[in-house]
DNA sequence: GGCACTTCAATTTTT
DNA sequence: TTGAAGTGCC
């Protein structure tokens, strides 16, 4: 059933080629396919390495295998595996496949980004992972609140040690595939004066109790099952006939872990990527993933598509001369049998408010001549750049957008709704609960959120479960236990609405009955109605789903910001951001030392962190189609002081032919373009000796830790002190409450309260306690709360 | 709890 | 310079 020939299409005949193509007559999707894409189309089985420069028709690629796969009967559409790292990807390959195969598509449930991929197997086999299978995703921000409860319940001060600091840790470990126990101990000792280790351990357990993962576990839980239970990976051997991947340059080692296990079944794994567009490498991608491929998959066949299909030859040999100077890469030479077209255009400025203003001048000129705004990016290092850009752009009138920033789903509103619509679905979910008790705001303070938290620790109840219970005591003020009823209350009321109602009506439910909705339409800030706005999109998005859970992943998985507007704009954003998009013309600011390569990557990663500038540069420069133009100011404003740069090493390493210097700086007269300390480069090493360099280096022959001297002398020895005292005495409370179901007090026991003293129980009712208190008279209040008194 | 004030740091960003 | 986040005061 595996034949290469279903169609007699005739064999398409790439110009200049021709003496290569004598196969067997070509199915239609095939047409159109130059030589080496159709190579890396047909070579169905084994392992598979295409690297696909920029604008070489990656994509094609992919869409066209996973066509032929499922036209020639090698697999159903539901055997093949396709893993993306964005959403965004997925969804335009689910998109260009539907359009080779047809419906057929619509079947592909293996088509999708590592981690809703992941999900989809964990929910399968959560209980293998002592996981219930309605595990909730939690994103970054839960994930920081739910690190500083762990770095408090250790008892260490967040301030000296962050838990964005920690969480940063954490995720590279999982980055690494590397569970707690994993873990090296001289590494997790960079936390917190050895700590790290333990409270990474901390943070799963408490993960682990409120049956939630974040986005590192999904990853990280699917790599322990496949190891541990041999049965469920073979299951997927069986399934997943063929294994396609697409910017395999950005994988990091969990899912380069992930990919192997899954492709030891078949060892039909197609990875599609390109060394030269890695700039990943700071959060976890190993380019070293795509250069070892041959190593890890022996008998690999490497495919290299190198016919350039975007932009025109000087651009093209710009960019290919730029990347040539990196030394752990690949190789690779992009061609092109397009026209050379214009010159790379390189313009020193003054200032960056000069290099804003030419780059503004040339935009509208091209408007006037009729250009086509979407057509023209401005591409900077840092969103810091963008500023200037948009000043200028305001100032006179040219239209922009800028692409990337907070997502939608990141919207504290959009955060906000989603917290109720968790309460409503689990109880259970502490983190959103936490982040909705006051929001509005119910004088729901700290002080109230601690005593429902000593409670929950108590029993092991939820938080909201505890708030139904402290509602019935005295624990609280009575201002902040009704307000705390009526919450208790409206969650009864809404989980029971939620099983009848559609989610759409039942959000808007929500938001008006919590008042949120309120709160922002009597906000007079500028963006309240803005905020208004995305809600009521967010509750139109809702009744795309089936139900809330399905949304509720959705979200946290999948959900992104589609600016759908399709006005004619200039689109402003940073060069990491336009990975993957082209433009006909390309301008690319601040190319100077120290922005571009940036300083901070030279001193953190060295040669290798050079490396990813000039791909990050290489990316950039492959943007364009048939404009491109550089820019460099000698004066940037840094951090509010004002910093002469040079021009960027880059600039001096493009090749002289291809470029055009158009108006040097005012101040850079000592030979403008061609004459800079960047010359006499030979090669990497002999050149590289910035003083960041120099320092870096210094550090590490250091030992790395710039030495803090911690004593932990007298500070705050009195307020901290009362604090610390509290924690046993609760602590001894709470043991006695759980280890027996009913109160583990009589009539009479003399018993203390923290807030209200010593007193003596009047009567008991479960785990609710009557007192007399010696001096606040009676009160109800619960046994976690108390303990026994001699 | 909300405000005006100080302090501190400061790439790149997806899931 | 800006912005977030924390502090102190009412």
């Amino acid at each position: 059933m595996s034949d290469h020939s279903i169609t007699s299409a005739p064999l398409p005949r790439p110009g200049g080629l021709a003496a290569r193509a004598q196969a067997a007559p070509a199915a239609g999707y095939l047409s159109g396919l130059n030589p080496e894409q159709r190579q890396a189309v047909e070579a169905t089985d084994g392992p598979v390495l295409v690297l696909a420069g920029a604008g070489t028709g990656k994509t094609r690629v992919l869409t066209t295998r996973i066509a032929h796969l499922i036209a020639t009967n090698r697999a159903f559409p539901s055997q093949i595996l396709s893993v993306t790292f964005t959403n965004k990807a997925a969804r335009e390959m689910k998109e260009r496949i539907g359009h080779l195969v047809g419906a057929v598509a619509e079947g592909m449930p293996w088509l999708g980004t590592f981690h809703s991929i992941s999900a989809r197997i964990l929910r399968r086999h959560a209980e293998l992972l002592d996981l219930r299978s309605d595990f909730t995703i939690l994103d970054t921000d839960d994930q920081i609140r739910l690190m500083k409860q762990v770095i408090q319940a250790e008892g260490i001060d967040e301030k000296r040690w962050p838990a964005r600091m920690l969480s940063g840790f954490i995720d590279s470990w999982k980055n690494r595939g590397l569970a707690p126990k994993d873990v090296a101990p001289g590494e997790a000792a960079v936390f917190a004066n050895g700590k790290g280790g333990t409270l990474y351990a901390a943070y799963q357990d408490r993960l682990k109790t409120l049956n939630a993962v974040d986005f590192g576990d999904l990853l990280l839980h699917c790599l322990t099952l496949f190891r541990e239970h041999a049965d469920v990976l073979a299951t997927y051997h069986e399934r997943f006939r063929y294994i396609l991947v697409d910017e395999y340059q950005d994988t990091n080692t969990a899912q380069y872990l992930w990919l192997r296990l899954l492709a030891q079944g078949r060892r039909n794994i197609a990875c599609v990527g390109d060394d030269d567009q890695s700039i990943y490498g700071w959060r976890g991608a190993e380019v070293d993933n795509i250069l070892r491929f041959e190593h890890d998959f022996p008998g690999a066949t490497v495919i290299r598509l190198e016919r350039n299909y975007r932009s025109t030859g000087h651009i093209l040999a710009t960019a290919a001369k730029l990347i040539a100077r990196n030394e752990s890469r690949l190789g690779k030479t992009l061609r092109t049998e397009d026209e050379l077209g214009e010159k790379v255009t390189i313009t020193g400025a003054w200032d960056s408010q000069e290099e804003a203003r030419l780059i503004t001048d040339e935009i509208e000129a091209m408007q006037l001549k009729g250009e086509n705004l979407a057509e023209i990016a401005v591409l900077v290092r840092i969103s810091a750049q963008m500023r200037e850009l948009e000043e200028r752009f305001v100032q006179t009138g040219v239209p922009y957008r800028v692409i990337g920033g907070p997502r939608f789903y990141e919207r504290a509103e959009i955060r906000d709704a989603m917290a109720y619509l968790r309460c409503v679905v689990s109880p259970t979910d502490d983190l959103a609960f936490e982040r909705i008790v006051n929001v509005p705001k119910r004088g729901l303070g700290d002080a109230t959120i601690q005593i429902l938290h000593n409670h929950a620790r108590a029993t092991g109840f939820s938080l909201l479960q505890s708030a139904r219970a402290i509602v019935e005591s005295d624990e609280l003020k009575p201002k902040a236990r009704t307000s705390l009823r009526e919450l208790v209350e409206a969650f009864g009321r809404w989980s029971q609405r939620a099983e009848h109602m559609p989610q759409g009506e039942l959000a808007e439910l929500v938001l008006e009955e919590s008042g949120y909705t309120e709160m922002w339409q009597k906000d007079r800030s500028a963006d309240a109605a803005g905020r208004l706005e995305n809600l009521k999109e967010l509750v139109r998005s809702l009744d795309e789903f089936p139900d809330l859970p399905a949304f509720l992943e959705h979200v946290s998985l999948v959900m992104d910001a589609d600016s759908g507007d399709s006005a004619e704009r200039v689109s402003i954003m940073t060069l990491h951001g336009a990975k993957g998009l082209e433009f006909d013309t390309v301008f690319l600011p601040g190319w100077e030392e120290g922005l571009f390569p940036n300083q901070r990557a030279l001193d953190e990663s060295g040669r290798a962190g050079l490396e990813e500038e000039r791909r990050l540069a290489h990316v950039g420069l492959t943007r364009a189609r048939k404009r491109l133009k550089l820019y460099f100011a000698s004066n940037r404003r840094i951090h509010g002081l004002w910093q002469s740069s040079l021009p960027s090493r880059f600039i001096d390493e493009l090749p002289e032919e291809h470029v055009e210097v158009v108006q040097a700086a005012t101040n850079y007269s000592q030979g403008g373009y061609g004459a800079s300390r960047f010359d006499r480069m030979e090669s990497f090493g002999s050149s590289y000796n910035t003083p960041g360099w120099q320092r870096a280096q210094e550090n590490k022959a250091r030992g790395g830790g710039s030495g803090f001297s911690e004593n932990g002398s007298g500070f705050g020895g009195n307020g901290f002190g009362n604090g610390r005292q509290r924690g046993p005495l609760l602590i001894e409370g709470e043991l006695t409450a759980k280890s027996s179901g009913t109160s583990a007090f009589d009539t009479g026991a003399r018993v203390f309260h923290v807030k209200f003293g010593p007193g003596s129980v009047a009567s008991v009712d479960g785990n609710k306690l009557t007192v007399d208190f010696d001096k606040a008279g009676r009160k109800m209040v619960l046994d976690s709360f108390v303990q026994k008194a001699g």
